[in-house]
RNA sequence: GGGGCAGUAGCUCAGUUGGUUAGAGCCGACCGCUCAUAACGGUCUGGUCGGGGGUUCAAGUCCCUCCUGCCCUACCA
């Protein structure tokens, strides 16, 4: 791919002493997303996400388990790039900040700020409270009147520690900050996420502490072996070891640096935003061109927490509703950059109104059609209508709108345009009525049922991104190559071969159904029958008719619908199997 | 305390630099269609655009004020 060009994203380094959630899914999704649509579009895309193993919970977490601390960071790691794999996520690397790569990167940063005059030797002094094993404002305490100090917030008493530290002179960068958010307005996203950094930054900027003495899992300060790096300073950089560094010369950097996305959650991002440009301004290397906040998902309205045991595991959703289904609900369900909520209704209704009834249903009614009236292959289009013509502009101008949203992560955005076009086409059928210009026309039929496939592969080609699985399948059933499946062939410079023989089409996206609640919901009105019920087949979605299958006493099996089960239990015929 | 964001139909949200009868999806009612995954299309119901005041020929869209909710206000990943 010489010449094409670079596109670097990342997602945050996951802490590995959690547990991976949604959060983490939701990250590294919208991050997927991204470098899918962005290599289809023909980039030279690098995705990268990884794991954050040093710290002191870390170190307790392995101690506690009586292991290593390496062994136990490649334990947990592992949760993580098998996370990676069970989302279908397209990571082009998985960085950990116990590599060597990682070691050799920090050091080599630290050396450059300490030469640069950015980093100093101080102390690191405030109240601590062993309890929390965390440090308080001085506002954040009070005396009591014993004379002993205690912190407001949980009560621990906390005394006054100091320990010799590396800091790194932020106080020093807030101007060139400020200036820097100015001459690039859309480094940090969404724009009240912006403001919120910039009045940050505009309160007065201190000092920070880059290193620890107090325990030892992390990497050591050069030539300072009674230290070892603090947190950001070893965790930001991963996204240049990512690249080489510090060798600035190889392909990588020259390639992929400075990265075009940080994708962060909302809690991060200060230290994405205003501690990461200024460690690179100060080693003279480039700042990243964006950095993008995102929100969090409640549970149901209700905010997630451990203690609420209400943390919602991404594999647990996968397995219950389909990977593309959750793909797509995460990013289609809320503007991305605000908070969303996972609701189970919510969930349902999109996978069914959305994916089976809008565009599934249309590849299955229109890939019928065509199986069975045009031979089983791609029929020949005549001349175009206006109508057809209407149809088929907006199938081929949805990449260019589609790129647009996708450039400022709007993805619900450019999920909804899509979704124009798949409501267009349902229209366009129904107008057009091919069943009915069978007998009367079937020239005109195969010109609408040509429009209408080419409708389709565009959409297909562009939902590539967010569901891969499922575009596969819906690209198969046009029988397009998989060399024509990037976006150089939307539009009519990759429009399908009339003749292309078609095999009958399978759904590609079932409709959810809640066998569990459904039965459940019948078995709570104490019915009693010579039979039982299977299963639940479906739903119709007017009259909240249930139909259900059944086996008889006899041990036949049948399917019978909510309203005559309802008769057939008040007339009483009905006893217990 | 300081700062930011938001409050638009039952629900979720769009509404460019102020300009004609405020939009979409879902939900509900009705009609149509029967190719299709009991799917699709159409029509209709539904809004004092949080309250009040102001600027203007004209404000959801600018100013002031009040109310409500959320978020940020440094070393935790």
């Amino acid at each position: 791919m010489a010449g094409a060009t670079p596109f670097y994203i990342t997602t945050p380094i996951y802490y590995v002493n959690d547990k991976p959630h949604i959060g983490h899914a939701y990250t590294s999704l919208a991050c997927d997303v991204m470098a899918r649509f962005k290599r289809l579009d023909g980039y030279d895309v690098k995705f990268l996400t990884g794991t954050d193993e040093h710290g002191q919970k870390v170190e307790k977490s392995a101690n506690l388990k009586g292991i290593d601390p390496q062994s136990f960071t490649d334990g947990v790691s592992q949760n993580f790039r098998d996370l990676a794999a069970f989302m279908g996520y397209s990571n082009d690397d998985f960085i950990r900040t116990t590599e060597e790569r990682h070691k050799k990167a920090c050091q080599a940063l630290w050396k450059k700020l300490l030469d640069n005059g950015d980093i100093y030797l101080g102390a690191y002094e405030g109240w601590y409270a062993v309890r929390d094993e965390a440090f308080y404002m001085e506002d954040e305490t009070e005396k009591k009147p014993d004379g002993t100090r205690i912190a407001k917030a949980s009560g621990a008493e906390v005394e006054w520690v100091e320990e010799p530290s590396y800091f790194f002179k932020l106080s020093a960068w807030e101007d060139r900050l400020l200036k820097f958010y100015d001459e690039n307005p859309n480094f940090i996203l969404p724009k009240s996420r912006r403001n919120e950094v910039i009045s940050f930054v505009k309160g007065g900027l201190q000092d920070l502490s880059v290193s620890r003495t107090t325990f030892k899992w992390g990497i050591p300060v050069p030539d300072d072996d009674a230290h070892i790096m603090y947190v950001w300073l070893d965790a930001l950089t991963n996204y240049i070891t990512a690249v080489g560094y510090p060798d600035t010369g190889n392909e990588g950097y020259k390639k992929y640096w400075p990265a075009d996305v940080h994708m962060v959650g909302k809690d991060i991002l200060r230290f994405h935003a205003v501690y990461w440009p200024a460690f690179l301004m100060a080693a003279d290397l480039p700042a990243p061109k964006r950095v993008f906040a995102h929100g969090w998902w409640t549970n149901e309205g209700q905010k997630i927490s451990k203690s609420l045991g209400n943390v919602i595991d991404p594999i647990d959703l996968v397995n219950k509703y389909g990977l593309d289904q959750v793909r797509y609900f995460m990013l289609r369900e809320v503007p991305f950059g605000n908070d969303g909520d996972f609701a189970h209704s919510a969930m349902v209704s999109r996978m069914n109104g959305e994916l089976a009834n809008d565009l599934g249903n249309l590849s299955q009614r229109v890939l019928s059609m065509v199986v069975k009236n045009c031979d089983a292959a791609v029929p020949t289009p005549g001349e175009y209508s206006a109508e057809d013509k209407v149809m088929l502009d907006q199938a081929y101008d949805l990449l260019e709108n589609v790129r647009q949203s996708i450039d400022v992560q709007a993805f619900n955005e450019a999920i909804e345009k899509v979704w124009l076009v798949i409501r267009a086409a349902n229209g366009y059928v129904d107008h057009q009525a091919p069943w009915k210009l069978k007998k009367e026309d079937p020239a005109r039929m195969a010109t609408v049922l040509y429009v209408l496939c080419e409708t389709i592969r565009n959409v297909a080609l562009l939902l590539q991104p967010l569901m891969p699985t499922s575009m596969e399948k819906m690209l198969g059933l046009l029988e397009i190559a998989d060399g024509d499946r990037t976006f150089a062939s939307c539009g009519a410079a990759g429009a399908l071969k009339p003749g292309t023989a078609l095999e009958a089409p399978e759904g590609v996206f079932p409709r959810f159904i809640d066998h569990e609640e459904l039965e459940k919901s019948y078995e709570g009105k104490g019915y009693d029958g010579p039979f039982l019920i299977k299963r639940a087949l479906r739903q119709n979605p007017k009259s909240k008719e249930t139909v259900f299958e059944i086996i008889l006493s006899n041990g036949e099996t049948q399917e019978l619908n909510s309203a005559d089960l309802e008769k057939a239990k008040e007339k009483g015929t009905l006893t217990q199997v």
